[in-house]
DNA sequence: GCCCCGTGAACTGTTGACACTTCTGCCACG
DNA sequence: CGTGGCAGAAGTGTCAACAGTTCACGGGGC
């Protein structure tokens, strides 16, 4: 039996239109693993863990299911979806091209404030200052990075972006293997940044493409060492150019990593 | 004043979960001009129209939300989005970029019946039988074809490109004068069937680049001169390299379009 | 012992009604 | 003549209740 999860959610306040709030907490438990795979959730218990009638919280399924976070049949309890490393690698095939892109459009345009902020939250991403290592806290401030590096893509790449994001989340933290240290690559976010300063819009798109297809290589090896990439190769074949991600190229050691 | 538009739909007839008919409903109406831009639509109206209660259409309403088909502020109407130069770059460089890599892990995977079914379609494509000449008929067509060009590219890639593909729709039909001959470009696909025969990926993902980026530029240059596509052109370059896409170049030629 | 069907609980999809907000048009007032 | 504000209409967000569906469970028949 899947666990009908449940479990009290803070009552929403009082505001009008409330579907966003339980769309979001929904959405948070899911990506952090809160709401496991496979858990069944029903529209009559959410509604009452938030004391709210049913008819937000199915509007809030809907976005969730069109977001292909929940699975959704009629006349059934909506249910979290599964994990698959098909869909990581689609996730990732996705964000490589799609991120090489808008990172490639906003290098001209970042200012010097902006700049600034890159190499401070590189260089918190690379030394962070707590000890114990506290992942969540260090993940947040990666996720923001990354964010802030599409700034100047247009609003409809931005949040697609941010949706894929946010959905490798999910898979970042069910195989982080409780999250013990500094993942590889981590220094490479000061390279990034440092050509971004320099201008250089190719060089940090080809950059951005290899850091994030090591993270999907590193987790798709973890998950299923058997599973073959096609997908995910072929889009990082597209970013870099047939010669392929063999060795560290120019722009890589001009960074100075 | 906007036209609040009106206009009875035939009513849903009895069956459960409504919601996907009135979403579809209502899309393909955004998507061909009936809706136009800019016009105004109550939950109640169109509650009324399909003879069903505001429910099912709130949901609906949530699903063409986060599509971007409509913008809908609290306690306002929602209102069918605008069109503008920016949205159609995006789009255009999303399915260039996107379509590009689908089509190059595709093209090793057709089927025999598959490359066939290819060929026909390109061939009523290129010599469509009707006169006078149905742009609606062959338009139809047309999205059939760039729909099986990226069966093999996996549901959530199939379904973020369907998505992108209709809502350029949008702008095809908007600014296509009056429909009055065959577009541009609708040779090429042709020569497309023909490198997914020839099982050359990184030429037919070439030329499709260079097919819709023609059709976006084409677009563009009729809506806004001006306008400069920074965004399309960086997309273009990802796909065919920097040399740019200056020549016809060599895998165009092989094929002998 | 095994299988089939009826029954009731748990849910879902839908509806009509209620409270509150926004906007339009109009009137009194300056 | 211009302006401020005040009712009423139109619309939205929400809720509680109704009807139909799915599923698990147990009793009866074989």
């Amino acid at each position: 039996m899947a666990t009908t999860t449940s479990g009290s959610r803070g009552g929403v306040p009082r505001g009008r239109d409330n579907t966003p709030a339980i769309r979001e907490q929904l959405r948070a438990e899911i990506l952090t693993g809160t709401l496991v795979p496979g858990a069944e959730i029903s529209q009559a218990r959410i509604a009452a863990d938030f004391g709210v009638s049913r008819g937000p919280v199915r509007e809030a399924f809907r976005l969730l299911e069109s977001e292909g976070l929940i699975d959704a049949r009629v006349n059934h309890r909506a249910r979290v979806r599964g994990l698959s490393v098909h869909e990581l690698e689609h996730l990732y095939s996705l964000r490589v091209i799609n991120e090489s892109l808008a990172l490639t459009v906003s290098v001209p345009l970042f200012s010097e404030h902006e700049l600034a902020e890159l190499d401070e939250l590189a260089e918190v991403l690379r030394h962070p200052g707590d000890e114990p290592f506290d992942f969540e806290e260090w993940d947040q401030v990666h996720q923001g990075f990354h964010e802030r590096l599409l700034a100047h893509s247009g609003p409809r790449m931005l949040e697609l972006a941010d949706e894929w994001a946010a959905h490798t989340q999910r898979y970042r933290r069910a195989y982080a293997e409780g999250g013990r240290g500094l993942p590889p690559g981590a220094a490479e976010h000061v390279a990034m940044a440092r050509l971004c300063r320099d201008r250089d819009a190719r060089g940090a798109a080809h950059l951005l493409a290899r850091h994030l297809s090591r993270a999907a290589l590193t987790l798709i090896a973890q998950i299923e060492p058997t599973h073959e990439p096609v997908l995910l190769r072929a889009a990082i074949r597209q970013v870099l150019g047939p010669e392929g991600p063999s060795r560290p190229s120019e722009e890589h050691r001009r960074a100075g990593a």
